[in-house]
DNA sequence: GGTAGACCTGGACGC
DNA sequence: GCGTCCAGGTCTACC
């Protein structure tokens, strides 16, 4: 018999709400199940993989299942990852905050974005996700879960690093960036990217975003996407969806250099809660094409999330 | 500082 | 079923 774990949460979580808000909750390892309404996910956890499946049956509280036993200390860490992949540390304060810069977001409640639960796991899959169109990105995190995980898991930065290119390109299909997140894989197990320091409050937003963007296959983007996964929403991180939504949904013409010129004025208004205000609008456009977010099948949205839909 | 071209994959399209 | 074209962000070389 499994463990079970009781996780508390922020008032004003909402499991599903909450996990349906970001792309990657139907990026392998994570399953939603649209049924159920529950996370599966496999967890690198100290004596190997665990999976886990979490729902919510009542407000301020989550289950956790596992498929075996877990010591204490494993326990510390699952809740952990857990913890981070929910932002749990997100409280019904800084919703409220949110709600009070960006009013439009009150009566859903959306304010939380879901991440990985280790940054490492982000990093990986925002290099997938560049250059690429979606299905793409969601073969290229199956086939390194696959290949590269233990028992299913994202695989962690000590399997990556000693993983040979050939292995990545091939089995993986990541083309060119194969070099890339080998690179990046060597840098996190060398203990050469300071998290305390990335996550810190008095670490100045410039200068994350100039260090991520030093690292190997991440340029303006993707280090404004990974300074949103750090839970720095100061900036965008644009991309042509997001010059596709100032056209088609804000209105707005010019060359790109001209659109990303009105976009970053746009948003300006949001302040340090920039990023969820443009993430929710562009999410809130993806609904009205697909349906409610808590029912994309990971398998569909492989094949319907692609740009000829917008 | 700005820009052209290469990088790789998979979907779309034409035959 | 096959061949060709194209989209996508980063990096390097060059002006």
């Amino acid at each position: 018999m499994g463990s079970r774990l009781t996780i508390t949460t922020p008032s004003d979580y909402d499991l599903t709400r909450d996990v349906c808000s970001y792309g990657y909750f139907v990026l392998a390892p994570n399953l939603w199940d649209t049924k159920k309404n529950t996370l599966t996910r496999q967890l690198n956890l100290e004596t190997g993989p665990a999976t886990v499946v979490l729902s919510q049956s009542l407000r301020g509280k989550l289950s956790a299942v596992f498929d075996r036993k877990l010591e204490r200390t494993e326990q510390t860490q699952a809740r952990a990852q857990i913890s981070r992949m929910l932002r749990l540390n997100e409280d019904a304060s800084h919703s409220k905050a949110f709600h009070k810069a960006d009013p439009r977001w009150k009566k859903s409640g959306r304010a939380r974005l879901f991440r990985s639960p280790t940054l490492f796991e982000d990093v990986i899959k925002t290099v997938t996700s560049c250059n690429v169109a979606w299905p793409s990105t969601v073969n290229m995190n199956k086939q390194m879960c696959k290949h590269l995980g233990k028992g299913g898991c994202f695989p962690t930065e000590a399997r990556v690093s000693r993983t040979r290119v050939g292995t990545l390109r091939g089995r993986c299909r990541v083309g060119y960036r194969d070099q890339r997140i080998l690179d990046l894989a060597k840098l996190f197990h060398k203990g050469e990217i300071d998290e305390a320091w990335l996550e810190s409050p008095s670490t100045d937003d410039t200068d994350v975003f100039d260090f991520l963007k030093t690292l190997p296959g991440i340029g303006p983007y993707a280090a404004g996407n990974i300074m949103m996964l750090l839970g720095r929403y100061s900036r965008l991180a644009i991309d042509t969806e997001t010059i596709r939504h100032g056209k088609a949904a804000l209105g707005m013409t010019g060359t790109d250099r001209q659109i990303t010129k009105k976009l970053e004025a746009h948003y300006e208004p949001f302040g340090e809660f920039k990023f969820k205000s443009y993430w929710f609008e562009l999410w809130t456009f993806y609904e009205t094409k697909q349906g409610p977010s808590e029912t994309w099948d990971r398998e569909e949205t492989a094949t319907a999330f692609t740009a000829a839909n917008f």
